[in-house]
DNA sequence: ATCACAATCCTTTTT
DNA sequence: GGATTGTGAT
């Protein structure tokens, strides 16, 4: 592929290309009209759009002739960021820059006009909708059974919208089935509504920009290239909107993976990949396949469970790490006793690694926002610092959400919605019969609430249901809205810090502070900092409007008729009103942590986490009914999001569930099951059910994976003698009976020190237990395991099902297999030495193994498949004998004690084991693992004009061609293995090297 | 009749 | 933690 020659070069372009490898080079230089850049987790997709947009920028492009969506703000804030560093000069804030939402938002602002939208229209967001439809509900007294609840009606709603289905159309399709459909009405009725209040709910945002460049298509004639961050959950309306964008040049890059798309429920259409491919037929296709996040021991497990997904195409990941150390699935007595092991893991991780780690480095990811709250108690019991990114939204707070409205109000009366929700807040002697007066007054003359009640307020009318007080109380709101009006209006300054003293004088207005402490509850002191908080952010933010960092205004275009000016600081107001409204900012202030530079743990939800990477990932709550979840319909979405959880951790990853849960209905004990995800196939071999041991060599892998320097064993010693331990290695988990999940709660906390633990419950309730061989003997675990661990029926049963699985998994194996073979030899050296001491304590007790043998005879030749990393090279062991443990054998009760590290109490390591293990690194470190077991690997791929017409063959001829012209790094290329990325192709992949 | 406050239910994921 | 429902106070 040949490489652009920077013209007009405006900053070092080795700068831009600097520390990218090959194919995202070609990548980032492509002349290539369209590309789809497709990639797995970890390969540095968004790094590589980055440069792709520094380095339009280097060879000068105009900034404001390009658009780049992302898929969170936050997101366009770092990229913005990251092009900042390598370009510098301020381009980056010309960017048009931001999600699909924001980005239509401000081209609606600007043009709107021209297809009839209000100026000034605001955004409603979910509780806008939320309480429209309520209302709607209520009183035409709609049915809300059957999903038909405000959220259900709400949802449904969206998606028609995401699909293109207006209210009309949506009437079209039914009007023969369902002549008197209530779904219908409420539909229209909250159209309606919507636009009463001058609202576009975030679907609109979308379609009316749709609207507006399909007739107005030279709002966009400045654009030159069109870019667009995690493509695989875009809904059709960003899709149409995407070519619209770009409809003047068609340039277009894109970067995506379909394996993480997780928002289906949000109407994302995997299917606009291929569609892209058959819209634009030159499109050009890149893989990058290096992962350069994860351990391989990670990378392997994550395979493990996205591969179970049999529709899906198959495809290259070449790790770029060591294999480091297995991941962890634990199983635990109930969901409080997950979160008090994840505390006590993480305090032990930090003290046996000397420190290694901060809390910024450890992250805990959950399915759903609830998950966190025991997690949270337990964080902040044992002074674990955190911050959460999950539940509710900073802009969505009680306290928060009323100044909010506040603004909204001042911003535009006419909305509704933000009216209604602080006509009476704080109290000004409203109720319900009054709202409802006051609303249908409204309907009834055809104007907006607002203007009812400045009449009903001056007594102009007369309105039912209002007492004396409440006049009194409506007309001092009226001379407070119109006030602070007028002082946005009439401000000559252009200073933000007025808009701080106006919102301060607003909230002294309306005695907010004593609203906020006495009728909200919780701690006041939190609410009102988040209030002030918000104040801050406020002025922050039209600073940086005023003086153009943020939000600047698009560019002229030869588009006709402008907005008209507007006072600065209203202008700015509208724009941090819109901005609040599409944040996806979940956190107020930045969480203190221990202001020892010790950092803060992230608590997140697996969506949030998107995109995001930490050495630590906890993914806790492992069990059917949370992941997947009890609501979820698409199970190979939560699939995804499984893989999308666990390919964040970069060195370590722990995956969890508690074997109890509390049953509302019941109040008491109720069994779960472990994911089904993670319950079949090998998975028990690649992971672990115990936290690692850490040993020196292990913590050297750490410092590899994540680039550090490797703390010494003093440092390491001091931690532990600083934490008053001599050996935290030898602590221990006592398994006593299960009683029903009563823990004493008091108890635990006042033991919870630095990971010194008693008193773990363990159920063995269904009495089927097995016992099984803990794969700790990885490369990297010195001490001989000892692990006497046991796991679950969960696991047992499951595997006597999951033979598919058992397959797919050979044959990851055999890719996995060959690029570790490098590895093999200087492997063999350490494990022999500790397989000869683990044989004596596992044999006898592994019915799982019996799977594993099972499948080594099958596959004949298996000496070099990654199960021997994980477990040993089979000539160094003479089979394990499967031997069913005996029901009886398994401790029901009492004092059981289960080694927490897996490991008998040993002298400390001596010295040469470090250096030993170092020169075992280093030599790895020589000779990095090739990608061997990648045949597409560094394929960069162009479509021929002549190929057949269909996207199926084109793409076949596309990934042939580029396959054997652009091997590189290959050296097993073949046709059968050429596939490409993004296609949902049927499964040839497995099925035909299964049988061959 | 209307408003204020306490008790009870439910809680997927997000722009 | 929030929304809705039920009960007491004005």
């Amino acid at each position: 592929m040949e490489v652009l020659q920077p013209s007009n070069t405006l900053v070092d372009v080795g700068q831009v290309l600097d520390g990218l490898n090959k194919v995202q080079r070609e990548a980032v230089t492509s002349e290539a009209e369209v590309l789809q850049i497709l990639a797995p987790p970890g390969s540095g997709k968004t790094r590589t759009l980055t440069s792709r947009v520094a380095w339009l920028l280097a060879n000068g492009m105009y900034p404001s002739n390009i658009i780049v969506a992302t898929f969170t703000n936050k997101a366009s804030k770092e990229m913005k960021e990251r092009i900042s560093k390598m370009i510098g000069g301020g381009l980056e804030n010309r960017l048009i820059i931001g999600t699909f939402h924001s980005i239509a938002t401000r081209y609606l602002r600007k043009y709107g006009h021209l297809i009839g939208l209000p100026s000034g229209f605001g955004i409603a967001d979910t509780s806008d909708s939320s309480a429209i439809i309520t209302r709607i509900i209520k009183k035409h007294k709609y049915s809300t059974m059957d999903g038909n609840d405000a959220g259900g009606i709400k949802s449904r709603i969206s998606n028609l919208k995401s699909k293109m289905q207006s209210v009309d159309d949506y009437i079209a399709t039914q009007k023969k089935s369902n002549h008197n459909d209530e779904f219908s009405k409420i539909y229209s009725q909250y159209e309606k509504e919507l636009k009463n209040s001058n609202l576009l709910d975030f679907d609109d945002l979308l379609l009316r920009c749709l609207d507006l460049l399909r007739a107005h298509p030279l709002c966009v004639s400045n654009i030159e290239s069109v870019l667009i961050d995690e493509f695989q959950d875009t809904n059709l309306v960003q899709f149409d909107l995407m070519c619209l964008f770009a409809s003047r040049r068609n340039k277009i890059t894109i970067v995506g993976d379909p394996d993480q798309s997780i928002y289906g429920f949000r109407a994302a259409e995997i299917g606009n990949l291929r569609a892209m491919q058959e819209f634009y037929p030159h499109t050009i296709v890149v893989n990058l396949e290096e992962n350069y996040r994860s351990s391989a021991a990670i990378l392997t497990c994550s395979l493990e469970v996205i591969q179970q997904d049999k529709t899906r195409p198959e495809k290259g990941i070449t790790p770029t790490h060591e294999l480091g150390i297995s991941p962890v699935l634990r199983e635990l007595p109930t969901p409080d006793a997950e979160a008090r092991w994840i505390a006590q893991e993480v305090t032990r991780l930090r003290i046996t690694t000397g420190n290694l780690f901060t809390f910024d480095d450890i992250a805990i990811l959950v399915r759903s926002g609830g998950l966190a709250r025991e997690i949270e108690t337990q964080m902040t019991r044992n002074r674990i610092p955190y911050r959460l990114l999950a539940g509710i939204r900073f802009f969505e707070r009680a306290e928060v959400k009323t100044v909010l409205d506040y603004l909204r109000v001042i911003f535009d009366p006419n909305n509704n919605e933000a009216l209604l929700r602080i006509l009476n807040t704080p109290r000004r002697g409203l109720g319900d019969k009054a709202f409802k007066e006051l609303s249908a007054t409204a309907e009834k003359k055809e104007t907006s609430i607002w203007n009812i009640v400045q009449k009903a307020a001056r007594g102009d009318i007369k309105v039912g249901g209002i007492s004396n007080p409440g006049i009194t109380g409506l007309s001092k709101f009226v001379k407070i809205i119109r006030d602070t009006q007028n002082a946005f209006k009439s401000d000559q300054t252009k200073d933000p810090e007025i808009v701080g003293k106006i919102i301060q004088t607003l909230l002294e207005k309306i005695d907010y502070k004593v609203y906020v402490g006495e009728k909200l509850q919780g701690e006041f002191e939190d609410r009102w900092q988040h209030v002030e908080e918000f104040i801050t952010q406020a002025v922050e933010f039209c600073g940086n409007v005023m003086s153009g960092i943020d939000e600047a205004d698009l560019p002229d275009t030869e588009a006709i008729g402008n907005t008209v000016e507007e006072s600065a600081l209203i202008g700015a107001l509208g724009k941090f009103l819109a901005t609040a409204a599409l944040a996806s900012v979940k956190e107020g202030p930045e969480a203190a942590g221990n202001g020892d530079g010790t950092g803060v743990l992230t608590i997140s939800t697996i969506h949030n986490a998107k995109g995001l990477e930490w050495p630590i990932v906890f993914v806790p709550g492992c069990y059917n009914g949370s992941i997947p979840h009890s609501r979820a319909e698409d199970h190979d979405e939560e699939r995804r999001l499984l893989y999308v959880a666990m390919t964040r951790a970069q060195a370590l990853l722990y995956l969890s569930y508690p074997s109890q849960l509390w049953d509302r209905k019941s109040g008491g004990a109720q069994e779960s099951n472990l994911c089904s995800f993670l319950a079949g196939g090998n998975m028990g071999i690649l992971m672990t059910d115990r936290g690692p041991h850490i040993t020196p060599d292990k913590i050297l892998s750490f410092s590899n994976i994540m680039s550090r320097e490797c703390p010494t064993p003093e440092m390491v010693q001091a931690t532990i003698n600083a934490a008053g331990l001599s050996n935290i290695h030898d602590e221990v988990e006592s398994d006593k009976p299960s009683q029903h999940g009563g823990l004493d709660e008091d108890n635990y906390g006042s033991q919870l020190q630095y990971g010194v633990r008693k008193g773990y419950q363990r159920s063995y309730s269904d009495g089927f237990s097995g016992s099984w061989s803990a794969s700790t003997n990885n490369r990297t675990n010195y001490y001989p395991s000892t692990s006497r661990t046991t796991m679950t029926s969960k696991f047992s049963m499951q595997t006597t099902t999951m033979q598919g699985f058992n397959t797919a998994k050979s044959h990851m194996h055999t890719l996995v297999s060959s690029q570790l073979e490098c590895e093999a030899d200087t492997q063999k050296r350490s494990t022999k030495r500790k397989s000869d001491k683990i044989s004596d304590d596992n044999l006898g007790s592994q019915p799982n193994q019996q799977k594993v043998s099972k499948k080594k005879t099958d596959k004949g030749k298996s000496t070099n498949t990654v199960t021997n990393y994980f477990r040993k090279p089979s000539d160094d062991l003479p089979e394990p004998q499967p031997v069913p443990k005996p029901l009886e054998a398994i401790p029901k009760k009492k004092e059981k004690h289960i080694y927490l590290s897996s490991s008998p109490e040993r002298p400390p390591p001596k010295s040469d084991i470090t250096a030993q293990n170092r020169q075992l690194l280093d030599e790895m470190r020589r000779n990095p693992p090739t990608s061997k077991f990648t045949s597409v690997a560094g394929m960069i791929s162009e479509s021929t004009s002549y190929t057949a017409p269909t996207t199926m063959s084109r793409m076949a001829a596309v990934v042939t061609s580029a396959g054997s012209s652009t091997s590189t790094s290959s050296t097993t290329t073949s046709s059968k293995t050429a596939k490409t990325l993004g296609l949902k192709r049927s499964m040839g992949g497995w099925s035909n090297r299964q049988h061959k």
